[in-house]
This record gives C-alpha cells, sequence and structure tokens, in this order.
DNA sequence: ACCGCCTATATTGTCGACAATTTACCAATA
DNA sequence: TATTGGTAAATTGTCGACAATATAGGCGGT
C-alpha cells in the first residue's frame, strides 16, 4: 500500500523538520490546546535556534494550528464547538468538489487503485482492526482530494485543513462504531466516481462528511462535559 | 463608505509593513510574475534585514503569491490559464457558501449596509467612473464573505485567494464593459440575501463568478496572445 | 483598601555574521 | 564536440546577541 509519504515531500531544512514535529505534537495533543509556545523554551527543548522555532509557528499559523499576536506570542488553537462547526462547513464543500471533480479527472487506473485501497480496508475492518480509521480513512480520503487535479484545492485541503481536522480527531479518540458504516460510505463514493457519476459522487461525499461532523460533535459535546465535572 | 481597513489591521511589526508592501508590488505586477526574490536584494532594497524578508516571503507563500523551494528561493507566481481556471473554480465555491451563509446569518443592519454601498455604486456607475471595478467590487464581496461569520471560510477566502485573485485581475486591466452587467448581478444578490433565500444567493453568487472567470479568460488569452508576437 | 503609575523582568522582533547548500564556470578527457 | 569532474561564487539556512515591546509586581497616593 501506498503510504501518505507521497504527500508529505520529506524535509530537508531543520526547520521542516521542526515544524513537522511541533504540527504532530499539537495534533496529538502533547501540546495541549490553547497553550502558549515560547519561542525560547521550545527553542531549548528541540535544541535549534529561535530562529527555526520561529518559521516553524510561522507556518504553523498558516494551517491554522496556533494564532498569533504580534509583540506577545502565539497559542494552540482551542478546541471548540463553533471551530469544529465552521471547519466542517468548509471542508464539506470543498471535499464534496473534490469529489466531483475527480469523478471528471480520476484515470482508471486511478481508480482501479481507490477500488483495491477498499478491498484492503474491507478485509481490516473484518478482522476488527480500529487503525482502519486513522490512517487508512485518510489515505481514501487523500486519494479523492489529489484526484480532483486542482493544486489550489488540494493545497487548501491538505495544508490549511487537513492537520485541524486530524487535531480534532486524535484528541477526541475517535475509534467508536462508525467504521463499518463509514466503510460503506465510502463504497458508494467510489462506485459513483468509477461510474463517472460527479453529481452523485459530490453528494455522496457530502453527506458522508455530515454523518462524520455528527459524531464528532457528540464526541466533542462529552468531551466537553466530562472535563466540567473535573 | 467604510473602508476595507476593517480586514486589513495595520501593521505593527516592520516585518508586517514589509509583507504588505512586497504583496501589493507583486499583485500590482512592480516585481514580475514568475521572478526570482532574492532575499538579499530584497534586503537592501527595502532597507531591513533579511529576517524580516525571509518572514515576509513565508507569508506571501501563505497566500499562493510566491512559490519556494528549499535551498532555491522563491519565485513569483505565473499568471497561467490553468491557475486561473483552478484559482476560479474554487472561489466559485467558496464565495457561493459565503453567499449561502450569509443569506442565514447576516444580520438586517448588515444587509441595510449593502444595500446602500449598492447605491453608491449604481450612482458611480452612472457617473461613468471605472474605478468601480476595483475597490467597490471587492467592498461587495467582502461584506458578503464577512456576513458568512464563518472565520475558517473568511480566512481562506480574504488571507489564501484573493490576494491572487487581485493579481490576476490587476494585471490583466480589468476595466472592460462588464461594469453594468456585474452591477446587475449585485442587485440580484442582494436581493436574495435580503429575501433570506439561501438557495438562490448561492446560485446567483456562483454564475456571477463563473461570468467574471469567463471574462478574465478572454483577456489572459489575448494578453497572452500579444506577448506571443512580441 | 483600592487605584494608578512606574520600574523590573520576560518575551518577542530585528540584526549581522557564519555555515551549508546549490549553481555556474572552467578545465580535462573520451 | 560533448560530457564529466571539480572548484569558486552566490544564495539560502542557521545561529547568537541586541533592541523594542508587553507583562507583572511593587510602591505611593487617595
Amino acid at each position: 500500500m501506498v503510504s501518505l509519504a507521497l504527500l508529505t515531500d520529506q524535509p530537508v531544512t531543520t526547520a521542516d523538520k521542526t515544524f513537522i514535529q511541533l504540527r504532530q505534537d499539537i495534533v496529538e495533543g502533547v501540546i495541549r490546546p490553547s497553550s502558549k509556545l515560547s519561542e525560547t523554551e521550545l527553542s531549548t527543548k528541540y535544541a535549534v535556534s529561535r530562529a527555526v522555532i520561529r518559521e516553524a509557528i510561522n507556518r504553523l499559523e498558516s494551517c491554522h494550528l496556533v494564532e498569533r499576536k504580534a509583540n506577545v506570542g502565539a497559542r494552540v488553537v482551542a478546541l471548540t464547538q463553533d471551530g469544529l462547526e465552521e471547519l466542517y462547513q468548509v471542508r464539506e464543500a470543498l471535499e464534496g468538489m473534490a469529489a466531483r471533480l475527480a469523478a471528471v479527472h480520476m484515470t482508471d487506473a486511478e481508480i482501479s487503485d481507490l477500488k483495491s485501497l477498499l478491498s484492503t480496508h474491507f478485509e481490516t475492518v473484518q478482522s476488527g482492526e480500529t487503525y482502519y480509521q486513522e490512517a487508512g480513512d485518510l489515505d481514501f480520503h487523500y486519494r479523492i482530494i489529489l484526484g480532483s487535479k486542482n493544486t489550489q484545492l488540494i493545497s487548501m485541503l491538505v495544508d490549511s485543513l487537513y492537520h485541524l481536522i486530524r487535531m480534532y480527531r486524535v484528541q477526541l479518540g475517535m475509534a467508536g462504531p462508525r467504521v463499518t458504516t463509514a466503510f460503506d460510505e465510502h463504497r458508494h463514493i467510489v462506485q459513483a466516481i468509477s461510474n463517472r457519476d460527479a453529481e452523485l459522487a459530490e453528494m455522496l461525499m457530502r453527506r458522508h462528511i455530515l454523518y462524520t461532523k455528527q459524531n464528532l460533535q457528540k464526541t466533542l459535546l462529552s468531551h466537553i462535559n466530562s472535563q466540567m465535572r473535573m
């Protein structure tokens, strides 16, 4: 199976590595939401100069993972219901569009690959591993996004939106009962793309993401409630 | 009339100013498309340190105005037909969505302001000033974008997409005969928003942007042709 | 006791110098 | 002549130090 390394061209400079490391730590919650990012502290912790930390933080700001104020500093974004709602509204529109374009622009070979990826997932699901959700689901969505062949769209989804999406998913501990039903949704989307039915592909993708949003919203709600009790 | 200063919170650091200056020079073509950005050269030209130039270039990369390669440097993006097509496909989807959300979320006061802005434009058009296109049109679109009340969407359109859109428009010397018909389109969009007809608002906005794209594509084509002859 | 001001501290912003990498040029050889 | 190898120049990447700004704490006044 082709890994995600196709997308993230490997880092060359130390600023690249630091950025990727920081990004991972934020997405996985090692660096907590809403916490402050001290440049000096991070530079000692990651054993690099403040200049590379600054560049890394700048890039984190581009993915909407941190917010910055001049002469004050940067904070990790908070995970809120409003934020989730806004994020998924945009995701639905953009990824729906990606599915529509993919139905037109993906090559037969790419569609064939997508189908075999789906079979792999099917076996994974049957064997009962929840591993599916994290890597497998992303791989599926990435292929359709890339299949749109629109670089602006790809950049927006992959560079600006998806890291934040992953942050919500990872920190809310997504595993849950949605796995099998999500698999069926994926299957129908691939079928629509294979039939070159652009309109249907968009509609199914939008609905799929809508379901995902509702699932996340419920989880976030109970997440916040459990925090309130403590 | 409220100016665009509402959006672009004024710069505080020299990096802010340098970024805005560079951005303007790129959008207006003072720095040519596809030209290389030498850090040392720019630092002497704008009389600032290389560090602030680097930060400015990083931000320019975030707006998709320059492309960067590690250990090589940054180049201003090229203006191509494919790029225009991709850009406007995304713009149509996002700004259509903005119009739909604006029909739901704009306050009556904001809609009232929008209507009065439209009357101002009407007078401007009647007096025969082509000034309308550049500032006035942007103001109109910005208000609807902000009216969506979705910060992710606003950020994507304002920070990531619009500078590139302006670059195409400015450098293709948009003035043209589309002014009056565009005004009518604006009027209908406002009417739909005022009626809280979200579906119609989206449809009209998408069509409006589609027309704009076709207009730009024609201009770009003749633009490229005239360059070929030289 | 509370409010405002002022100083001290910590943090971010900016700078110039050095290191690492790429690019251009030139020479040597097949 | 084309190609390959190496060296030199130029450019980007990284660093530590200094300047400017914001924050926190204490002091004095009311």
